[in-house]
RNA sequence: GCCGAUGUAGCUCAGGGGCAGAGCAGGCGAUUUGUAAUCGUCAGGUCGGGGGUUCAAUUCCCUCCAUCGGCACCA
């Protein structure tokens, strides 16, 4: 037997016997990794624990509590939800089960269009643990396609899955099926998976799973066809990383931006007006206008002029535009007027912009020229759509629309990136990466060569930003590709933010024009922008990234002012009064009630700061602070200098608390 | 739009074929409080809407609406 050399991730090297696997391996170099070993990578690939390594080879051990270890455990708990589904609903038809973040799903077509109900996860959670505790292994068989055929005949989706590789319809499910052969996992006599794997040795290695919820969803994605069953779920290492994680999950709710809008009484949809429409309550409402006086500080330093637009015109507007070719499905119905005119509300800004730059004849001298609006259109989002603030029917967004010649176009877009991500930053975020979206494979107007123009245009402008760059193939609007800016929010997930589209269609469309130096028309091109995107969905992503704590400057109550008694009322008005005259929104809550319930009342209403004031302070002009996010209360402070403290924190946008990490 | 779940007071929720419940919030009164809940009292409801079964429906059935979780969609 010839002896092979393996390579281990830190360079050093160990020998084993020729045909021996990575458990062989781990077993040679600890007990306790053998226990632990899950699957193994060789040369980098994922593979099972079992499979011979080839001479030569980088090997790894992949161990539970890892990344490409959950992944595994997170598959092959998914082929345990097959099997107890199949075990069930005898027939059942299994199509997808893969890994994702956090846990597994799989999709189902029960016999006889039968459904699943919230009840049956239960039942199908208990017959999982029993494949748990018969301790099944996981044994990989590789077909031909024939025998694969043969193999799945009972499995519609399965047969699908390795006859569209086959004839080269679906390519992405090669690795699948690689090359001829099909491979397979068993697990018991009566269960078998189509998959690449790897899979755990054995299910007794998994159990820290709990099955979430039932959905529907379209074999393929495809509205067009099934819909089958999917049941998600998530899987982990350890019954401790299990509960931390449904801890996440609840932490996750608590920060939801639709309850802390009804706990900090900010918004509301109001059944009467219909779904996905929203009105803002005075404390949102102030949210709101601080965002958008901001914003317009920050456009009018930066050259924007500023225009207004009425909601609803007539269709032609949209025709020439094309948005009534390509979403009339998008669009609310028109309303017919007595002479048989048409009349939509709007679904965009842009065509507006437009017409306002067509009013006149214009002059290359103008360019570029920057119209900036709050501009609140409608859009009939399918019911199922709707989401809180961040997915709704009425929306206002912070748009403007940029003409300017094809020299400039380089230089405007790089400023305006410029420009984006700061206004970002100093809303407090600043974890980003670019998202580039080219040309799409249907819906799309305009030249192969106005589309590259306008595609590597933005891929340069894109790397001057410095930041990671992601391609998303196809994902560009009709009229040009886009570049969208996407931020990490404080829990680490990912929002779409800004968009910068590039389009030479809509000038072309209205027969836009400006006379050049050389006495000529010439064809301006067209910036799309918006910052927030929409201002609504823009707020419900500060307020999940804060937990609902805004930064001072954009809190709606700045100060409350509480007296230890109501001998203290009139210097806590007095307080207040001074604070006023800085332009602190600052509210006084007088001593009717012992001054713990005050001030838990303001801490539940995310107050930045409770100012307390009680003798001591009357007679020497003082302020007792008690922080929002902070430890301890601070006593004695001089009204003056807290008033200096509050106004450099909000003149500079300061967070002091999630500074603190609180 | 599709699949599943949920809808009881302003909010959070209990109840389950036979008189509608709690806590918080709200009104009134008392209490005078130094850093996260003072006490008392009062009021508050077509049990999401409509239809059906029943002697009797908030409860069971059907349907519509809304919300939630997904899928699809997202200019």
């Amino acid at each position: 037997m010839s002896v092979i050399e393996i390579i281990l991730p830190d360079g050093s090297t160990r020998s084993l016997e020729e045909g021996q696997s990575a458990l062989d391996l781990a077993e040679q170099i600890g007990a306790r990794l053998a226990k632990d070993a899950l699957a193994a990578t060789v040369n980098g690939e994922l593979t099972d624990l079992s499979k011979p390594l080839p001479a030569g080879a980088t090997v790894a051990i992949v161990t539970p509590a890892s990344a490409p270890g959950r992944e595994v455990l997170r598959h092959s708990t998914a082929h345990v939800l097959a099997q107890a589904v199949t075990r069930l609903w005898p027939g059942a038809h299994y199509a997808i089960g893969p890994a994702i973040t956090d846990g597994f799903y799989y999709d189902f077509s029960l016999p006889g269009g039968a459904r699943f109900s919230d009840d049956d996860l239960e039942r199908i959670e208990s017959e999982m643990r029993a494949i748990v505790t018969e301790n099944q292994p996981f044994v990989r068989e590789e077909y031909s396609y024939e025998e694969g055929l043969k193999v799945f005949s009972d499995q519609p989706f399965k047969v699908e899955i390795i006859s569209g590789v086959r004839d080269g319809a679906s390519p992405e499910d090669a690795s699948e099926v690689s090359g001829s052969v099909v491979s397979a996992y068993y697990n018991s006599p009566t269960f078998k998976d189509l998959c690449r794997g790897p899979h755990v040795p054995s299910t007794a290695r998994l159990g820290h799973f709990k099955l979430m919820r039932v959905a529907g969803a379209y074999w393929r994605g495809d509205e067009k066809r099934p819909q089958l069953q999917r049941i998600y779920g998530t899987a982990w290492e350890s019954k401790e990383a299990l509960a931390a994680h449904l801890t996440q999950l609840e932490e996750a709710e608590k920060r939801d931006h639709r309850r802390l809008g009804q706990e900090l009484d900010l918004f509301s949809f109001p059944t009467e007006l219909g779904p996905g429409l929203s009105v803002f309550h005075p404390r949102g409402g102030t949210i709101r206008r601080v965002m958008e006086e901001y914003s317009r500080a920050r456009h009018v330093a930066a050259g924007y002029e500023f225009v207004n637009t009425p909601h609803i015109t007539k269709a032609e507007l949209f025709e020439t535009s094309g948005h009534l070719h390509w979403y009339a499905d998008g669009m609310y119905p028109p309303m017919e007027l007595d002479d048989g005119q048409q009349y939509y509300l709007k679904p965009m800004n842009c065509p507006f912009h437009v017409l306002i730059f067509k009013a006149r004849q214009r002059s290359y001298r103008e360019l570029p020229l920057r119209m900036f609006e709050f501009g609140t259109v409608y859009r009939y989002e399918k019911s199922g759509a709707v989401h809180g603030l961040t997915r709704v029917r009425g929306l206002t967004q912070d748009d403007a629309h940029i003409f300017c010649t094809r020299e400039q176009m380089h230089d405007e877009l790089v400023s305006l990136l410029t420009f984006v991500l700061d206004l970002l930053r100093d809303f407090g975020l600043n974890d980003f990466y670019l998202e580039l979206s080219t040309r799409p494979a249907e819906k799309a107007v305009g030249s192969d060569e106005e589309w590259r123009e306008a595609e590597t245009t933005l891929a340069a402008v894109a790397g001057t930003a410095g930041l990671e760059l992601v391609m998303d193939h196809g994902g560009g609007a009709f009229y040009g590709p886009k570049i969208s800016v996407q931020a990490r929010d404080a829990i680490g997930r990912t929002h779409q933010l800004s968009t910068i589209q590039l389009d030479f269609q809509l000038p072309q469309r209205f027969e836009t024009s400006y006379i050049a130096p050389d006495n000529a028309r010439h064809r301006p091109i067209m910036i799309h922008r918006a910052l927030f995107g929409s201002v609504e969905r823009f707020m419900a992503i500060l307020i999940e990234h804060y937990a609902g704590n805004l930064p001072t400057w954009m809190s709606p109550e700045q100060v409350r002012v509480l007296g230890v008694r109501d001998s203290h009322d009139d210097y806590a008005y007095a307080v207040a009064g001074a604070l006023k005259s800085d332009g602190v929104r600052v509210v006084v809550e007088a001593a009717n009630e012992p001054l713990g319930a005050r001030i838990r009342r303001a801490k539940l209403e995310k107050v930045p700061y409770i100012l307390v004031v009680g003798d001591d302070d009357v007679t020497n002009a003082t302020v007792g602070i008690n922080a929002r996010g902070a430890n301890d209360p601070e006593r004695g402070v001089l009204l003056t200098d807290f008033r200096q403290r509050l106004l450099d924190e909000i003149s500079t946008h300061g967070s002091p608390e999630l500074a603190r990490g609180t």
